[in-house]
DNA sequence: CTCGATTGTCTAGCGGCGCTAGAATCGGAT
DNA sequence: ATCCGATTCTAGCGCCGCTAGACAATCGAG
């Protein structure tokens, strides 16, 4: 009765494939690069293929997406654990946040800028890898919200301003050049230590 | 000898016309709704009498973009000299633009979301009207950089978080229920009164 | 061991995209 | 009235995401 296990196995693998693949094509190229007829050639199987593991590209987005937020949420604790004192935490993990953006664009981009079919923002339905990221944020920035302020409000406001930084330095929108200035001002500023 | 200029302006009136459909139609639909054919069809000439106006639909693209930075700036002013105060200037300033992208969502992707093929960054040839949107918001912004902080460099700052925040907000990604107390906290907290 | 049914994969093609070459048409100057 | 240059159009290229239907491989029942 193991046939059908192999099977499944085959199966897990090959979708698995199908995404490496895809975030690897997109971070060498850009997402307009990933056509499903570049990605069906890479993986050596025709594309009505990859309609049979996703609904559509949509779906193949979402999925490097997901693999992209479990990285971040792990990379963060990571940060906030290996520095000592609140203030380096929370620079730490500013840090750890703008790197991951820098050094895996096209996985940000799946995460927050291309439309991924994921849900967000309704409680229920949003996915576990992506509440944890968040979650993960709020870990340490819980603690320098400052009192009166709820945690859960400060955490969305210090990620939006992270996430503005990711996204306008990446688009050559803001210098590269003072990245290290604007982040310790924003660490000063936002947190309460 | 007024034949030259009669063509001249009809030329003028119907780049306007492009423009300007092609806005409506984001603003009614989406960016993915405007395709040289459909816009070609609404302003009622064939699809490449748009490329003897524009090199592609980057350009058209880019175009409202440019609209939409003169019309930025302008609000932004008018909010920052409507107050009374700096605390209720910055106040005003942040909900002005935090407005605009709300009430231009199309538009504002065109400007920060979209490739429009504008340059940025590089200080010479970056087009005007974003060079002075970002005036408009370093103006009231300068005088509450703080003490020894670089006041362009807090501009962008400041302006990377109201970006986080609109994104976020727009795609989302953060519940619209609090977005009053996020801003009031963004004012609070990086603004030095 | 055979043979139909089920499962898996592929070939081929649909409608739509951005963009362009070359035909057709228009309008002012002679 | 006719020509010529500018303007606009028709038609089509190569690509996209996606899918129907043909075909091959595998499995379970007789």
């Amino acid at each position: 009765m193991s046939v059908q296990g192999r099977k499944q196995r085959e199966r897990a693998e090959r979708e698995r494939l199908i995404v490496a693949t895809a975030r690897e094509l997109a971070e060498q190229q850009s997402w307009d690069a990933v056509t499903t007829r570049r990605l069906a050639e890479r993986i050596e199987y025709s594309q009505p293929v990859l309609y049979s593991h996703f609904r559509g590209k949509r779906e193949i987005i979402g999925a490097v997406a997901l693999e992209g937020a479990a990285e971040l949420a792990a990379a963060l604790r990571t940060a906030a654990s290996t520095a000592d004192g609140l203030r380096a935490q929370v620079g730490a993990l500013a840090h750890a946040y703008l790197d991951f953006a820098e050094r895996n664009p096209a996985v940000y981009d799946a995460m927050f800028q291309l439309d991924g079919g994921l849900a967000f923002a309704r409680e229920d339905d949003t996915p576990e890898p992506l509440k944890d990221a968040f979650a993960a944020l709020r870990e340490t920035l819980g603690e320098v919200a400052g009192d009166g302020v709820h945690p859960g409000l400060f955490t969305e406001l210090f990620w939006a301003s992270l996430h503005g930084l990711a996204t306008l330095t990446r688009a050559g929108r803001l210098p590269r050049e003072h990245a290290e200035q604007r982040v310790e001002l924003l660490v000063t500023r936002l947190a309460v230590l």
